[in-house]
DNA sequence: GGGTACGTAACGAGCGTTCGGTACGTAAGC
DNA sequence: GCTTACGTACCGAACGCTCGTTACGTACCC
């Protein structure tokens, strides 16, 4: 309901009629609506972490797109999710409070991504040995998010398989050596 | 305003009065609020194309980073620009006409990137000579937008340079050469 | 006079929020 | 064991307000 209204189109009334209740006991439970959709996106956060995602490969690179290829809109479920995602942002840029938590997110997002690019770096698998793997996990972020925007707006042009390899190229460009010596060494 | 409350917080009397008029000047010229904003969201597009920007230094690559840092947040003017895009993609998302107009937009600023794409291929400046460049605006685009997102909900995280270092360290990836494999060819 | 360009006022709908009331579990008092 | 008291859960009507939109009046221009 939310992927499809957006938030501009989000009621007390259409909360309640969702789950069989009242505007009345919504109140009960959350003093205002902000306050509803500050734990929606809580909780739409935890479900996200929880919801059953593809294992981990080996460590490292093919960790980092087992991660993004998980964010990434290729089901309809993960469609639905990024779109709430994406159309949260009006809201949240508008209200700082909602603005903070949603740095937080993307903060634990980049947390999570990071670890793996650190193992990349210790397995010899980037090109950049030297890269801080914070910048690169905000960089690892933000390529996939700009994706997941394109392609929520024209799925035709953006359809799995597209959005699959353009992620491969992205992080086969980051295991790319500087400069074209052949004295990199070989992973393994 | 707009870029303050967000779409959310639109109504036709705070646009009338933003422009010293009444609603019914409004509505004398656009038939629906949905008219005004989809011609306000075109109307940016133009401002936006038509705002001085930086120089376009040497062909190929140093193109791309222009165009690229030209719609980061990098002073108050393209974050305000920015957080309206961002906002607006609420309204988009629900709205199919707007979403269709939405995709139009990022096709036409792919194909603004493109060509510069393409000259960087000729001019051997990318390591993956034959790379899609459609598919390299794609990835641009999604990476330059990514970070903006990033850069508006936590500025503090990404303050100018560090958005520039980032943009920089991502073309820089794009030119590096293969790794070399076992399989693979070194280059001469 | 008739069309264009507004302003003013109002309409009906829908919004978030408030509020009185009900049903129910439960713990204490006797 | 029955009664009283009270907190919690919830309903549904209603309040006050604001919204997009409409209707109508008016000044101006050709």
């Amino acid at each position: 309901m939310l992927a499809d209204k957006g938030f501009g189109g989000l009621t007390l009334r259409a909360v309640a009629a969702a789950m069989n209740g009242s505007t009345g006991m919504l109140m009960h439970y959350f003093p205002t609506k902000r306050a509803l959709i500050a734990h929606a996106l809580d909780l739409l956060e935890v479900r996200t972490a929880e919801r059953p995602r593809r294992a981990r490969p080996a460590e490292g690179l093919p960790s980092v797109r087992a991660v993004l290829l998980d964010i990434l809109p290729l089901t309809p479920d993960d469609t639905a999710r990024n779109r709430i995602w994406v159309s949260s942002w009006d809201l949240a840029l508008a209200d700082e409070g909602l603005a903070h938590e949603q740095a937080g997110r993307y903060a634990r997002l980049r947390g999570v991504v990071r670890p793996h690019f650190e193992a990349a770096g210790q397995l010899g698998q980037l090109g950049d040995a030297d890269a801080d793997s914070e910048q690169l996990a905000a960089a690892a972020v933000a390529f996939t998010h700009g994706l997941v925007v394109q392609a929520l707006f024209d799925p035709g042009r953006f359809p799995g398989d597209v959005q699959t390899a353009m992620l491969d190229d992205f992080l086969a460009s980051l295991g790319r050596s500087p400069l074209p010596l052949p004295d990199a060494r070989t992973p393994d």
